[in-house]
DNA sequence: CTTTTTGCACTGACTGGTCAGTGTAAAAAT
DNA sequence: ATTTTTACACTGACCAGTCAGTGCAAAAAG
């Protein structure tokens, strides 16, 4: 048999029709919601037949649910990385997450519409896909708890501190703040953004430096 | 004008009903979403008929605005009580955005479900209500940005902060934090909540206190 | 070589159910 | 007497999911 691998080594058929669904229905779900966005709309802006939404996912929410666990992934590695990569620079703790605010930005930058979905769905209860969401989002949040708790450990922060309630705090300040910016001033730059939100974290916004 | 039969303060029998339907709408919109959220179940939870839906509204939009009008109101307010009112006690710049956190918190904790449902359309595009929710968000923000500019124009605030981005960073600080707490640490006392985004506001993260 | 078979990916008309909104007549409240 | 609510049957649009069938290329058979 093998009969896939007559084609290029990487991506089949398949994959690539996955990949074209995930798009349309990112952006659709984003601006409509879940419920208000039809299969055939998702279909006809992947430009397939609706059937072949079906042939490649069980159903409308399963779709949804792979997109979700996809979306979140990328945005997982990407604040480790940052968090590995000033820690091995030699970096401090606060670098480490200023270092990942700026991961957070270029992401939300890079996939807005997975963002404004993520965030209109995060809360929701009663929902299929609800258990999934909550581990996913957990793999996140708890990589900012990781930096947090590795710097009281090292003194770096006050062990007053409340792990988990300052990296939500934290995740919803750039969340928000990214939101705002794609949504109302599109025109500044991502440093210009970058630099407001490390003004607020390291605490330089009262009292005058 | 039949203005002889109407009680001063208003509570007439259709405000009462209007209110029952504002409290079964804003939960179910809350959980499932507005399109997932049938005017059946509405008038089922309100315990009314459903032709007493269409009676007082419109339609299940017209509904969904007026609620969202009516609730974006009551955080306004409260945020502006909160600020004036560290004004009136002589407090500084910094007391009064601490005070409209506890605000935020103390709003949040009365009506998650509607903060729920804010979050989940703010970021929406292409929907009906779009333009209405603009509108009401640039109000309460408007405030938070007032603040932010007295405080900057007093010197308190360096005159580098971003004001509009700043503000956004700290509505999404509380937003996110609180709707935390009540999803994943409901027992948490709102004190507690309180206080650790006092000490992520006043910078004393880093640092030793 | 040619014909036939097999499996995969995809298609789009169709079905059965759901739901916003309507119409009406009678009851209840003010 | 008027406003508000109820109960319930009804309509028509819309939509998730299905299914019989198409196109295609690689393998198997002749």
């Amino acid at each position: 048999m093998e009969s896939s691998s007559a084609r290029s080594g990487g991506s089949t058929r398949r994959e690539a029709t996955r990949q074209k669904l995930y798009e349309a229905a990112v952006t659709l779900i984003a601006e409509q919601g879940f419920s208000a966005t039809t299969v055939d709309e998702i279909a006809e802006r992947a430009g397939v037949a609706k059937g072949t939404v079906y042939y490649n996912f069980a159903s409308k929410s399963v779709l949804f649910e792979e997109l979700l666990r996809h979306g979140v992934g990328l945005l997982t590695a990407s604040l480790k990385e940052a968090a590995e990569q000033t820690a091995r620079a030699g970096g401090s703790k606060v670098d480490a997450l200023d270092a990942m605010v700026r991961a957070g930005l270029v992401f939300i930058d890079r996939y807005p519409a997975f963002t404004q979905l993520y965030v209109a769905e995060l809360w929701r209860t009663n929902r299929a896909w609800q258990s999934t969401l909550m581990v996913v989002r957990q793999e996140a949040v708890a990589v900012v708890e990781g930096v947090l708790r590795e710097g009281v450990a090292a003194g770096e922060f006050s062990d007053e501190i409340d792990v988990q309630l300052t990296a939500a705090a934290l995740v919803g300040m750039v969340l928000v703040a990214a939101l705002d910016w794609k949504s109302f001033q599109p025109e500044r730059s991502l440093d210009d953004v970058h630099a407001a939100l490390s003004r607020l974290l390291q605490g330089r916004v009262s009292g005058r430096v």
